[in-house]
DNA sequence: CGCCTTTGACCCGCGC
DNA sequence: GCGCGGGTCAAAGGCG
């Protein structure tokens, strides 16, 4: 995410004063009482629009300053940050070969395709031939908690409703996985299935299906990390890869800023919890809007559940459905500061635009 | 042959 | 320090 596109000074925050707003008051002002004879009344006027004028100068050069270092700013925090980034790339590929001494396996089979997969990204600025000691181990930690709190700042949760009999801990989501592990976890004896995103290499994307507790019909997948690749392919509407079963698709995020799309090509990460059960016949419901922190979210993080019922083909056309989507968008765009002040600034630009264009104020 | 799943072993963080 | 539990690795085998 690009801090300038949070900042987007294309919405003209730089508000120029032009000649014609110089002269446009003015016109008005002689205009307005042409044909007075009122010469004091008129200098007064003049005097107060002057300085009026005078004053939107000084702001505006104001505004134009601030614009300018904004816009400083903004690049010298990308400049920092794609460092940042890149050093933390560098480290945590170190760190990785450096640890590869320490792990058994690692050692044994360095050219393992899973690994020179996972790790192609990072090991491009390897400096190859760095011992493991002289890495400060201070500095991979600091770097790999925040490459994981980055991470984690973008977990999605996607509840899929199949048949309790399907076995299967495959989701469907237009994405290519590859499965890398599965492990039976305490607080549920349904075992957790690992995913990894198979189709680009240096696609930090994680996957963890579970099926729920509470509900055995119910496969929980947990997806960390953002793709930095196109969907491969679009996800099959209610379907599960099971094609005997299936047929029944329940989208929960979990946590965040952003709402996903039900059934949509992309499964944004963080935003409020949705739970779409496409499966139900043809009543479309919208139930619990509100902040509900109960339920779904197995970090415990904030949560809106929201449950719509209705059938899948129909669904995305259905009136009910745009609104709920509408409202959702607005919801999450107006609880995003950044969008708040880029929107106040293209108001205030439009008006002040349309102000020096009809020359009133 | 290449890709995928399975599965037991290993790693590592955390709480006691 | 030790044990527990979640996450990951990688060999083996299956499948198209």
């Amino acid at each position: 995410m690009e801090f300038t596109s949070l900042v987007d000074t294309s919405l003209d925050l730089s508000f120029r004063p032009r000649p014609v707003l110089e002269k446009v008051p003015k016109q008005e002002v002689q205009s307005d009482f042409t044909g007075l004879s009122r010469e004091k009344e008129n200098m007064g006027v003049k005097n107060e629009a002057g300085d009026l004028l005078e004053e939107l100068n000084r702001v505006s050069s104001e505004n134009k300053k601030l614009t300018e270092m904004l816009t400083v700013v903004c690049e010298n925090y990308n400049a920092l940050r794609n460092q940042m980034m890149e050093y933390m790339s560098t480290q945590n590929g170190v760190a990785e070969d450096s640890s590869a001494g320490s792990r058994k396996r690692k050692a044994e089979s360095i050219s393992s395709p899973v690994n020179n997969n996972y790790n192609n990204n990072n090991n491009m600025d390897v400096v190859h031939g760095r011992s493991s000691e002289s890495s400060s181990s201070d500095e991979e930690s600091c770097c790999k908690k925040l490459r994981e709190e980055h991470i984690k700042a973008k977990v999605t949760i996607v509840s899929m409703k199949t048949d309790a009999s399907d076995t299967s801990l495959i989701v469907k989501d237009g994405y290519q996985w590859r499965k890398y592990g599965q492990k039976v976890t305490r607080d549920n004896p349904c075992p957790r299935a690992y995913f990894r995103c198979s189709f680009a290499p240096g696609c930090p994307v994680k996957k963890k299906v579970q099926r729920s507790v509470e509900d055995q019909s119910i496969v929980v997948a947990t997806y960390e990390g953002e793709h930095n690749h196109p969907q491969t392919s679009k996800p099959e509407s209610g379907a599960s890869t099971n094609t005997s079963t299936a047929s029944r698709l329940n989208v929960t995020t979990i946590a965040g800023t952003t709402t996903s799309v039900p059934c949509s090509t992309t499964l944004n990460s963080s935003g409020p919890t949705i739970t779409l059960d496409l499966t139900a016949p043809k009543t479309v419901e919208k139930r619990d809007m509100k902040m509900n922190h109960s339920t779904t979210s197995p970090t415990g993080a904030n949560s809106i559940r929201t449950t719509t019922t209705t059938t899948g083909g129909e669904y995305q056309n259905r009136p009910e459905f745009q609104q709920f989507l509408i409202e959702q968008m607005a919801t999450s765009l107006t609880k995003d500061p950044s969008f708040k002040a880029a929107l106040a600034a293209a108001i205030s630009g439009k008006i002040l635009q349309h102000n020096n264009q009809t020359g009133r104020w």
